[in-house]
DNA sequence: CCCTTTAGTCAATATCATTGACTTATAGAC
DNA sequence: GTCTATAAGTCAATGATATTGACTAAAGGG
């Protein structure tokens, strides 16, 4: 049985192959899964997974410059423009210029742009928590420990 | 200290909600990681992931028909069709009648295409491998255990 | 007064996906 | 043999998105 506790004992080339690309398959489709909660809410806003890694990070980063912005999310400013402009139009992200450097713009969700940004983060808050719970806390630790291993 | 092996004990619902922010971070920041290497391969090529994802599923489900592949993926006809189209045309996919019932095309890798596959593939499970090594057995099975809640 | 940085925009182009309708070929039921 | 259903493929129209490159505007700093 693959991913059995032992499925490394007496593994062949073949099956140890499989077992790699079962764990790629569990990445891409729990991706998928994981994306899908708020892909559904943002489509009826007309708004997209650009939008919410958008929302997603300001909320992180509260007062974040677009350029830091920028390579967060390791695209072309022309890429960050539209959804960006979009978001601030719908008054979701406020973009004041800096009090110190009044080039920059720091970037804040707006009471509204919080509310929409917690109801899509709460619906994979919420999957995750229940798995956690699940699994309990070694798990989830280790679980942590791989994925912080991949991008390293 | 978050996500200590005791993070959980004397939770706030201020960090608690972090933790699991920082899960999201994780498989964010994890899964472009992923996707990086096997995008830039393609992308000599003029191809994108969207091939890459259709090599990788004809190559795990051998003859596998257009219908059953579309179902698989999640996507449109359409948007199958054209890099499909471009497989087939690159012969790095056959699409031969299947002999049962002529209508269904049997999808399957040329070797070329299996080459293909394999080098992109390829950089994704030594990643993984490598990993999955360094974390152990153990907590291997634990990442699989959670990814697997994560779909179900 | 230059030079740099930050932000924003425009034009042109290319890619990509979507809906809906349609054709072709084959299978299976009657 | 006819009728219907299924599998595959295509086309047209549309809309959204991203990319490159160049450019403007505003502000900061020597």
């Amino acid at each position: 049985m693959l991913f059995s506790p032992n499925y490394y004992i007496n593994m062949t080339d073949v099956n140890y192959e499989d077992a790699l690309r079962e764990a790629i398959e569990l990445l891409y489709f729990a991706y998928r899964e994981f994306t899908a909660g708020p892909d559904r809410i943002l489509a009826q806003r007309g708004l997209n997974r650009s939008h919410h890694r958008i929302l997603y990070f300001v909320g992180r980063h509260d007062g974040i410059s677009v350029m830091a912005l920028l390579e967060l999310l390791a695209v072309s400013k022309q890429a960050l423009n539209a959804p960006l402009r979009q978001l601030v139009g719908m008054e979701l992200v406020s973009n004041a210029p800096a009090a110190g450097d009044r080039r920059r713009k720091e970037l804040c969700l707006t009471a509204e742009g919080r509310k929409l940004e917690q109801r899509l983060t709460g619906t994979q808050m919420k999957q995750l928590e229940k798995i956690f719970e699940n699994v309990g806390p070694q798990a989830t630790n280790q679980w942590r420990r791989v994925m912080r291993g991949m991008y390293e």
